[in-house]
DNA sequence: TTTCTGACAACAA
DNA sequence: ATTGTTGCCAGAA
């Protein structure tokens, strides 16, 4: 690899987010090695856009709010996809985030 | 090349 | 609690 690019490792944690889990930009950075490279991950996101599979609707930010809806061709897309995997949104958060979160092994 | 911005996060005041 | 600043990486102007 040349590059080893910083989004193709984002991509790969974020399709394996199992259904019905959700995950954060910081642990996922954490999981690249740059604890705090949280911003890259979510331009990493917003790129994937142009990529399929790519389930971005599972990753929120640390506080289980849904700051990236707004990048969704509809802002109710992002809550629906989530409550159809049983991940109940409440004021653009995430219920029991606690519980639903996941993080990348 | 420099500067700014962005789906974030942590810390200082 | 709220606001401002800094760190991180990549891309656009």
């Amino acid at each position: 690899m040349k590059k080893d690019d910083f989004f193709q490792r984002v991509y790969h944690v974020v399709k394996r987010i199992p259904y019905g889990r959700v995950t954060t930009y910081g642990l996922i950075a954490k999981y690249l090695g740059s604890s705090s490279s949280a911003r890259t991950v979510g331009w990493a996101l917003n790129a994937s856009h142009n990529d399929s599979s790519i389930p971005a609707h599972r990753v929120v930010n640390r506080k289980g709010l849904l700051t990236g809806k707004h990048h969704f061709k509809g802002f109710e897309l992002m809550r629906q996809l989530l409550e159809s995997e049983g991940i109940i949104i409440e004021d653009d958060k995430v219920l029991d985030f606690e519980q639903k979160i996941w993080t990348p092994k």
